[in-house]
DNA sequence: GTGAATTGCGCAATTA
DNA sequence: GTAATTGCGCAATTCA
C-alpha cells in the first residue's frame, strides 16, 4: 500500500546515486583553483593569446582557507587586484628544461588554443551542454532527496503509531492472561480442596 | 537513545530550511534571462561602455524551452554565434520616445556603470561574497538532507523489526489465549459431567 | 530604495 | 579524447 508508493520513490532515489559520490562531493578540497575568470575577462585574450599558458591566481591561498569554515569571508581585494600584476605561472620561474630527459616536455608549447578558433567555440559549446545537463541532473537529484527524506518522515510517523498499537494490544493480552492465571490458580486450588 | 540523535540531525535539517523556499525553487520559471555574459566576454566592455546598456540574447526562447524537459538540449549555436551581430536589444528597435509620456524613461540613460569604476568592482566583489556564502549555505543544507534521510532509512528499518517482534509476540499470547480458552470450556464440561 | 540572497549561465580546470 | 563535475564570477532577479 504505502510501502509501494514509498519504494517508488526510494527506487528512483537509488538510481539518481550510481556510484560513489566521486569523493570530491564530500571532500571539496581537491585541487582548487578557479581562476578568476570574471576578473581576466577584459586581458584575457592578451594572456591567452600571448603567453599560450593558464596563469591562476592565488591557488593555494582559498585551498587552505576553504578548509576552515566561512570560506567566503576569505577571498579578499587583495588576491583579485592583484591578479593582473604578480602571480606568474611559478611551474616556469626555474627553467629546468636543458637538464630534463625529453619525456618531460615544457608547458610553454602546450597547445596555443586560440579563443577565435572554431575548435575552441565547439569545445566551450560542448562543454556548456554538458553542464547544463549535469545541473540538471544535480537539481533532480535534490529534489528526490528532499522527496525522499518526507516520505520517510511520514512513513516514521505511521509506523511509530503502528507499535503504539501493537504495544498497547500487547499489554491489553498481558493482563487479561494474568487474570486468567489468577483465575486458573485459584480454580486449581478449588479442585485440589474438592477432591 | 537513537531518537535523539536521529532528532538532533532533524533539527538541524530544519533550522536549514527557515521559510518557505522563496516558491522560486520549486517553480524556476521566474522572468529567465540569463545573458550569455561568458559570450560577451571578449567585447562586452565595448558594448557596455558603448551603449550603456544590457544586451541580451535570445531570452524568451530559453524562458519557453526550459518549460519542457531536457533544457541542456535546447542550446543552439545559433543562439550564441549570433549574439555578437543580430539579437540588439528589441525596447530600442522602434524609437516611440518623442510620442511617449515623460513618465516613461529611455533605457539609454538607465545607470551609466562603468566596469572600470571602483563603486562598480566594490558592488561585483560584495556579490561574489554573497553569493560564495549562498552556495556554501545550499552546499551544506544538501549535505544534512542527505543524511537526514539515511538516518530516517535506518530508522525505519529498526521500527519495522520492532513491529515484526511485537506481531510475532502478540500472535503467540493470541494463541497461548486460545488455548486457555480451549481448556477453560473443556473444563467446564467436566465439572458439569461431575456434578 | 538599498543591500543581501538567490539563481541561471558560461568559463576553466579537473575527473572519470 | 570526450563527457561529466565542480568552483567561480557575472548579471538579473528576488527578498528583507
Amino acid at each position: 500500500m504505502s510501502d509501494s508508493r514509498v519504494s517508488s520513490v526510494i527506487q528512483e532515489w537509488v538510481s539518481s546515486y550510481p556510484g560513489q559520490p566521486h569523493s570530491q562531493s564530500l571532500n571539496p578540497v581537491s585541487s582548487n583553483q578557479a581562476a578568476p575568470s570574471g576578473q581576466m575577462s577584459q586581458m584575457d585574450m592578451i594572456i591567452y593569446n600571448q603567453s599560450q599558458g593558464i596563469i591562476r591566481g592565488g591557488a593555494d591561498d582559498r585551498v587552505a582557507e576553504q578548509m576552515m569554515g566561512l570560506p567566503y569571508l576569505s577571498y579578499n581585494t587583495s588576491c583579485l587586484n592583484n591578479s593582473n600584476s604578480g602571480s606568474a605561472n611559478h611551474h616556469q620561474s626555474h627553467d629546468f628544461s636543458p637538464f630534463l630527459l625529453p619525456t618531460v616536455r615544457a608547458p610553454v608549447t602546450k597547445r596555443s588554443i586560440s579563443k577565435d578558433s572554431a575548435e575552441y567555440r565547439m569545445r566551450r559549446e560542448r562543454n556548456n551542454i554538458a553542464v547544463r545537463k549535469s545541473r540538471d541532473k544535480a537539481r533532480r537529484r535534490i529534489l528526490l532527496t528532499q522527496q525522499r527524506a518526507l516520505q520517510l518522515q511520514e512513513e516514521n510517523q505511521k509506523l511509530q503509531m503502528k507499535i503504539g498499537q501493537l504495544t498497547q494490544e500487547l499489554d491489553t493480552l498481558k493482563h487479561i492472561l494474568s487474570q486468567r492465571h489468577l483465575q486458573g490458580a485459584e480454580e486449581g486450588a478449588a479442585h485440589e480442596s474438592s477432591i
